[in-house]
DNA sequence: CAGTGAGCGAGCTTCCGCTTGACTT
């Protein structure tokens, strides 16, 4: 029997610590924090000293119970949670609710996971740190006032259901503001010069050298009149330079730069690296995914230098410690890296085997040598112009080194050319020109943000923390709030200017390029631009993106013990809490409200604005102009229209819709803007227009199109007995409806190409998985013992419950249809305490 | 689902940070 228990925070690490200790510990896992504030309240008395009501949490329920439980069986309880704030604080509500002492139960951390690591920090307990404990609280308790009473002014003051947050906010604000650069971003344009020499080697070979001008020209006319300088002049080399160069290797991965370069590289979104990255640390191939640190263990660092021999000689080893310099980083634990660098593949799907590749050659390039390159630049003199009006640059690999393995890749792909090798050459040898370009090319406004790169400034800023990162961005992308979308947009065709130089000639043409395409970026929704104005009118300080860097400095100091946390947040908490109440009685609704200018017709004031169901709409009548009686009139706006940029012009035509555009199939089509957005009507049939059609260009074919679209998806593809197989896509992927059931489509099946056969197959187990779907059920189904996949389990309501274990043995249904109601009820009570109080 | 746009008040929503869960319309 074990006589020592050691709790960690996550299951995963709990099964290789215990088989690093052996029989003499038992290792649980709390499943991170095991207690919160209740999200139904504030639960923070700011009349007592911001005293918190911290309870159990439903989903931790079972968790607590069983730690207590392990807790009885042993004379040693070990606290290894996390060595961070959070961690601490973890460690010290397993105390309070395990009922240990925290001044003496045993506290230990380690940063890697290895049996060093772990029987040296045995060997070095320590207690609880109360302060850091403290600032944990301090920052939970913040973080909970400022949420909860910015939330609640934004459900008076814009809409219900809205959100804020000292991260959420600031996020949105960081979307908001480059669109607004992005908006007001003058593009000019400008004049590039390109030329190309043939060169004649000594032993008479002719090849192309290419060559630049340092300098952009302003306008065309300064274009034209330098390549008339160029018109029978002469060319040679005034100068070549040539520079060694080196190339170090990025660090390895911490869980900015990994859902970075998955997002660049795999054109994963966040929260798709961090779900292929769980299932990799918990099939034991990687380290832990949530980490800001880029510290590798010293094992691990042997070992990886050892591989890198093995793959590509000695030459290539270069082991380097990272030190991690980012603003609030806390090291908890190491960066991600393969738990055994030697595999240098693993089994798994293609999402899986992709990211481990690159894990695998980050970690691996981390410790490999320099590149070396040689770097070289021809400065070209023309004999009309003093100086050296055109340069060629060459670079030349001599020693790849951990190019070898993995480059870094950027987030804007620059139109440079890549340098290659450059043809030998002399100084004061003469060239001979081919042809010179001058070509026009614009500036270019900053790009708006991907998901990793909007992580990666929050990261930079100092704002939220690796477990957070992936959850804030889908947070200001839910339905409810909507203040940012994720995107494509297509671009738009722009002409350029062309003047070419060839053969003594000067001509002009025009080229075409487009302009402005992006896939998945990050656009603010109307809703986060009028949410953003009105935090920044009112909530300055904590809309300023130093704010949390501010505040952590307060929490350090509270963790040092040179400051009492109750202090600390009264000092923050008083002068913010006046600013809500202030804002709450003062400040009229937020609506971004624009006007546009007069209606002709009626030449009353049209304007734009956030309507109370927080969608925009444009409105003709202002409230002094209209009559007692008398309503405004109103229009949604369209599709790529926002409350900041549309114009009266395009306000205006939306008074057009609903349209009517012809007839088809016997019945009227008719185009409108819904709720839900912009639709075409058949008969009494809506169909809605795709995203970035616009409904005032809809033309009576497209409809057609769209009408038989929907009538084909609509369209029942066969029967089974007697009853229509529809399909459709639905939440959860595509589906079949067979009368009331619903039946996902396995992703074997494509929704286009599936056979009625393989329906009536689908149907088929479906209507048998339903039949012995339930083992018992009471209360019209609110209750009920159900079939899973993994056995039989209570559904309460919209609880499940799993049967308690005893002695290891599963229950199995046909134990379960002997349990009684009472049985059933004690279970979840034991479960879910107080679900059958007497009301 | 495919008109409502105001304001009132019932009762609902909401924060950040630590973890994995295991249901299927």
């Amino acid at each position: 029997m074990a006589k020592n228990l050691l709790i960690v925070e996550s299951p995963a690490k709990a099964k290789t610590i215990e088989k690093i200790l052996g029989s003499d510990f038992t290792v649980k896992s709390s499943y991170g924090h095991v207690r919160d504030l209740p999200k139904e309240d504030i639960s923070v008395d700011v009349e007592h000293d911001f005293k918190p009501n911290y309870v159990v949490t439903a989903d931790k329920q079972k968790v607590v119970k069983e730690l207590k439980d392990a807790v009885k069986k042993v004379d040693e309880v070990w606290l290894a949670t996390d060595e961070d704030r959070e961690g601490e604080a973890i460690s010290w509500h397993l105390c309070q609710v395990l009922g240990l002492d925290e001044h003496s139960t045993k506290r230990i951390v380690f940063h890697e996971i290895t049996k060093s690591a772990i029987q040296l920090a045995i060997t070095q307990p320590r207690k609880l740190d109360l302060n850091l404990v403290d600032a944990q609280q301090a920052r939970r308790i913040v973080d909970r006032l400022v949420g909860y009473e910015l939330s609640g002014l934004l459900w008076k003051k814009v809409k219900g259901k809205l959100s804020a947050g000292r991260v959420q906010s600031v996020t949105v604000r960081l979307v908001v503001e480059r669109e607004r650069e992005i908006q007001a971003f003058e593009t000019t344009p400008f004049f590039r010069i390109t030329a190309e020499f043939n060169v004649k080697s000594a032993d008479g070979k002719v090849s192309v050298l290419k060559a630049e001008s340092p300098e952009r020209y302003d306008t065309q006319d300064n274009a034209a009149s330098f390549l008339k300088k160029c018109v029978g002049a002469a060319f040679n080399i005034n100068n070549i330079e040539v520079k060694p160069a080196k190339r170090k290797p990025a660090a390895p991965f911490t869980t900015s730069t990994l859902q970075q370069e998955a997002s660049r590289k795999l054109g994963f979104s966040v929260s798709r690296t961090m779900l292929v990255a769980q299932r990799l640390y918990e099939a034991g191939f990687i380290t832990y995914m949530r980490t800001d640190s880029t510290n590798l263990s010293e094992m691990a660092i042997a070992s990886i230098a050892q591989e890198i021999e093995n793959l590509y000689g000695s030459r290539y080893v270069h082991t380097r410690r990272y030190k991690t310099s980012k603003a609030g980083a806390q090291e908890a634990h190491e960066a991600i890296r393969p738990t055994y660098i030697t595999n240098q593949q693993i089994p798994g799907d293609r999402d899986q085997t992709r990211l481990y590749e690159l894990i695998w050659k980050r970690t691996i390039a981390s410790q490999m040598s320099e590149a070396e390159l040689e770097r070289t630049i021809v400065k070209i003199g023309v004999s009309t112009m003093p100086g050296s009006p055109l340069q060629a640059e060459g670079e030349v690999l001599k020693f790849d080194g951990f190019l070898k393995v993995y480059l870094e890749s950027q987030d804007d792909d620059d139109e440079e050319d890549t340098k290659g090798i450059l043809p030998p050459l002399k100084v004061g040898q003469p060239l001979d020109l081919l042809d010179m370009t001058a070509t026009e090319r614009y500036t270019r406004p900053p790009a708006r943000y991907t998901e990793a790169a909007l992580v990666s400034k929050l990261e930079e800023l100092g704002i939220g923390r690796p477990s957070t990162y992936a959850p804030t961005i889908s947070k200001i992308m839910e339905e409810n709030r909507g203040y940012v979308v994720k995107e494509n947009r297509d671009g738009e065709v722009r002409k350029y200017a062309i003047l070419t130089l060839k053969d003594g000639q000067i001509k002009t043409s025009e080229g075409s390029e487009v302009t402005g395409a992006v896939k998945n970026r990050l656009f603010p929704t109307d809703m986060g631009m009028v949410v953003t104005d009105y935090l920044f009118e009112h909530f300055k300080e904590i809309m300023d993106f130093g704010f949390t860097a501010g505040i952590e400095k307060d929490f350090d100091i509270i963790a040092e013990g040179n400051k009492n946390w109750v202090k600390t947040v009264g000092d923050f908490y008083h002068p913010f809490h006046a600013t809500v109440q202030n804002a709450l009685e003062t400040s009229a609704r937020a609506t971004g409200e624009r006007i546009l200018g007069k209606d002709p017709e009626t030449g009353r004031t049209v304007l734009v604005r956030m309507t109370r169901f927080g969608k925009p709409a444009v409105q003709i009548g202002s409230k002094e102009e209209l009559a007692e009686d008398e309503k405004a009139k109103f229009a949604n706006l369209g599709p790529n229209q926002s409350i900041e940029t549309v114009t009266l012009e395009d306000a205006l035509r939306l008074f057009t819709l609903p349209k009517s555009l012809g007839e088809f199939q016997g019945k009227e089509v008719s185009i409108g803007l819904g709720r839900f957005g912009p639709y075409v009507k058949h008969g009494d049939v809506f169909v809605s227009i795709p995203r970035g059609e616009d409904p005032l260009e809809m033309e009576i074919e497209r409809a057609n199109e769209l009408i038989k679209e929907k009538q084909l998806a609509d369209a029942p593809i066969g029967t089974y007995k007697g009853i229509d197989i529809t399909k459709g896509k639905g939440r959860f992927g595509p589906f079949l409806k067979y009368g009331d059931l619903y039946i996902n489509v396995p992703a074997k099946h494509k929704l286009d190409t599936i056979t009625v056969e393989e329906c009536h197959k689908l149907i088929e187990a479906k209507i048998n998985k339903e039949a012995n779907r339930y083992v018992q059920r009471w209360e019209k189904e609110e209750i009920a013992i159900e079939n899973g996949r993994w056995g039989p389990f209570i559904r309460f309501k919209k609880n499940n419950v799993s049967f308690p274990k005893t002695e290891g043995q599963k229950m199995t249904s046909e134990d379960a249809a002997k349990l009684s109601f009472e049985d059933v009820k004690a279970i979840i009570e034991a479960a879910l305490p107080g679900s059958f109080k007497k009301k």
